[in-house]
DNA sequence: CTGAAAGCGCTAACAG
DNA sequence: CTGTTAGCGCTTTCAG
C-alpha cells in the first residue's frame, strides 16, 4: 500500500475527520489554514490528510461558496500569434491572483461569441475577459447579466462594460508618420476586410487618413487595399492585384502581422525590395515579426499591461465593485525593425 | 421588466417548477430532453424556463453526477506555435464530443507538471491530455491515480498510460535522408539542449545517426550542436560558434522550427545562402515555416490525427475502458519547402 | 477552540 | 407519465 487511497472511491472530508477523530469543521479549518487550531490538532489532521491522500472536491466547494476562482478568456482563435501571447499573459496574471483561466475559442462566430456571454451565468466562471470579433455593442447590451465582463479590443462596447484597448487611431497615425519620416509619399493600407464588423480596421484606417492629412499628403482611396477574408492568402491576392493594376506605392501599413508577412512574401516573389522600394509595417508585434525577412516593423501593444489591467479590473468587479464601465487605453509603441527602419538622424 | 430574472438572485430549478406548477423532476426531464413528457407539459415548462430566464447550475449538476464534461490539456506553453495549434485541434475535437477543454500551462516546470496530474483528482476535469516537458516516467508512475490520462509527445511514459506520438526516430531518418538526397555530405544537428529530460531530442538524434549510417556517411560528433536552452537566441549562438570554430556543414536538421528559423536568420546574417550552401530542415511545421525566408522544409506531425486520437482515447477511458496503456504512432510527413527543396528527378 | 446540523442546486431512485 | 425524497461533498452558522 502506498500513501494514497487504497482501492475504491475518493476520500472525502468526513473520512479524514473520522480517521483523525475530529469533526469536519476542524478538518476544514486546517485545510483553509484558519487560526485557532491547536498545533497538535493541526498536525493530527495534517497526518490524516496525507495518510489518506485527501484532495478537496472543488466542485462541492464551488457549489456552496458560489465562487469558482476561474475566469473565462474568450478569443477568436487560440492558434493565432497575437491571441496566444495574450492568453499566455492573462493566464500568468490570473495565476498571480489565484485564478485559473478557461480559454474559450469563438472562431469569430457571432453565435459562439454570444454563447460565451450567456454561458457565463452557468456558474462555471466568476467573470469573463472577452475579445469579440463579430458581436456588436447592440448584441451585447441585450444580454446584460450579472457576471462581470471586461472587454478587450477595438469593438465598441456598451458603456456598462469595462473595456481595454490601445488607441488604434493614434497608433495608426504614428505608424503612418514613421513611413512619411522615411520619405514615403504613397502609402497604402492593407487591408480593409470585407465583413469585419468589430471595427478595428475602421479605427486604424481613420488614423491612417489622419496621419496622411496631417502631413499634407492626399488620401487616395485606391491605396486602401480591400481584402476578402482574414486569411494571409487573401492579403496576398489583394497586394498582387494592386500591383497588377499598376497602383504604385512606396509604403504599406498592414492591419496585422499576418497580412504583413504575407505581403513581404508576395513582394519578394514579385521582385520588389523591402524596405528600399516599399517599406512595410505590421500590427501586433507577434513572433512572425521577429522571424520574417526582412524582420518586420510593427505596432506593438503592451500585452503585459493589457493582461494585468484586464485581470485586475475583472477581479475588482468580481469582488463587488459597481458603477459604469471604465474605459482604459493601454500603452503601445512602434517596434522598429528592418522592414521600416529608423529614420536616419 | 425584460424577460430575464427581475432583480435579485439566480433562478433555480425549483423556481421554474413552482412557476409552472410541476415537480422538479418534470423540469429536469424537459431540460434533459427526456422522452415521456406530454407535449403540453413540456411547453408549459419551456415557457416557465424562458419566462424566468433559467439556466441550470453546472456546478450543482457536476456535484451530483460526478461528471464535468471537461478535459484538461496540459502543455508547456500556450504561446508556442506548435502547442497553440495542438490546442486548437484538441479544442475542436473535444467540442465535437461535447467536452470542453481547460488549458493548463506548465511552463516546462516539473512541479507544475506534477501539480496538473495530481490536480486532476480535484474533480475539475474528467481526464487529462498531457504533454510533458520535464517529468519522467518514474515521476509519473508514483502518482498513479484513477482519472484517465493520455500522454502526448516523446517522453517515455508508464506502460499504464495511453500514449500518442510520432515515430521521432523514423521521422528524423527521413529528414536526414532527404538532405542526403540533395547531395549533402556533412549534415549537422541543432540542437542537443542541455537539461532536456523529456527525451525528444534523444530520439531525433538517434534517427539522425541512423540515417547517416544507413547511407554510409560517418557520424561526426562535432556536428551535433549543443544548445544552452530552448530559446531561439541560444540556437543562434550555437550555430554561430560552430561557424566561428570552422566546423563545416552543408545540411542542418533542427529539433524544432524555432531553432530552424533562428538558424536561417543567423546564416543570412553571416552571408551564407540557404539552401545552396546549407540546406535546413525544421520540425513541427508551424506557422513559422510558412513565413520564414526561405520558407522552411519541416517535419510535419499530423496534428489533426493526434488530436482526434487523443480525445477519442481519453473519452474511451473516461467511459470506463480499462486495460494497459495503448501506444499509438501518429502519422507525419516531411513538408517540403524552399530551405531543403525536392530532389530533382 | 471544536462539534452538530443545515443547506448550496441539482439528479435519480423509487413510488404512485 | 409525474411527484417525493435522499443525497453529491463541502462550508458555515450557531452552540457548546
Amino acid at each position: 500500500m502506498s500513501g494514497t487511497n487504497n482501492g475504491s472511491r475518493r476520500v472525502r472530508l468526513v473520512d479524514v475527520a473520522r480517521h483523525a477523530g475530529v469533526s469536519t469543521k476542524t478538518v476544514s479549518n486546517v485545510v483553509h489554514n484558519y487560526q485557532h487550531v491547536t498545533p497538535d490538532m493541526r498536525s493530527r489532521v495534517q497526518k490524516a490528510i496525507t495518510d489518506l491522500g485527501y484532495k478537496p472536491n472543488l466542485t462541492a466547494r464551488r457549489l456552496v461558496t458560489g465562487k469558482t476562482s476561474m475566469i473565462a478568456l474568450a478569443i477568436p482563435e487560440t492558434n493565432h500569434p497575437y491571441f496566444s501571447s495574450l492568453a499566455d499573459a492573462i493566464v500568468k496574471a490570473a495565476e498571480d491572483r489565484d485564478y485559473r483561466v478557461l480559454i474559450e475559442q469563438t472562431d469569430g462566430d457571432s453565435e459562439k461569441e454570444l454563447d460565451v456571454l450567456r454561458d457565463r451565468e452557468a456558474g462555471l466562471v466568476d467573470g469573463v475577459i472577452f475579445q469579440p470579433a463579430k458581436v456588436t455593442s447592440l448584441d451585447l447590451a441585450q444580454i446584460q447579466e450579472d457576471t462581470p465582463v471586461v472587454m478587450l479590443g477595438e469593438a465598441a462596447s456598451p458603456i456598462s462594460f469595462d473595456h481595454i484597448m490601445i488607441d488604434n487611431t493614434a497608433a495608426s497615425e504614428v505608424a503612418v508618420k514613421h513611413l512619411i519620416g522615411l520619405g514615403r509619399k504613397r502609402i497604402a493600407f492593407l487591408g480593409d476586410v470585407r465583413g469585419d464588423s468589430a471595427g478595428a480596421t475602421k479605427k486604424r484606417l481613420t488614423g491612417y487618413q489622419k496621419g496622411l492629412e496631417d502631413s499634407g499628403l492626399s488620401v487616395d482611396t485606391s491605396l486602401v487595399l480591400q481584402v476578402e477574408s482574414f486569411s494571409p492568402e487573401s492579403a496576398k491576392v489583394a497586394v498582387q492585384e494592386a500591383i497588377r493594376s499598376g497602383i504604385e506605392f512606396d509604403g504599406l501599413l498592414c492591419r496585422d502581422d499576418r497580412f504583413a508577412v504575407a505581403a513581404l512574401q508576395l513582394l519578394r516573389d514579385e521582385g520588389i525590395s523591402t524596405p528600399e522600394e516599399i517599406a512595410v509595417i505590421g500590427w501586433d508585434d507577434t513572433v512572425l515579426a521577429r522571424y520574417s525577412y526582412p524582420t518586420l516593423t510593427s505596432v506593438s501593444p503592451n500585452i503585459q499591461a493589457i493582461a494585468n489591467d484586464a485581470v485586475t479590473m475583472l477581479i475588482e468587479r468580481i469582488e463587488g465593485l459597481s458603477g459604469t464601465g471604465r474605459h482604459v487605453l493601454a500603452p503601445y509603441n512602434l517596434h522598429i525593425r528592418e522592414s521600416a527602419p529608423a529614420v536616419k538622424a
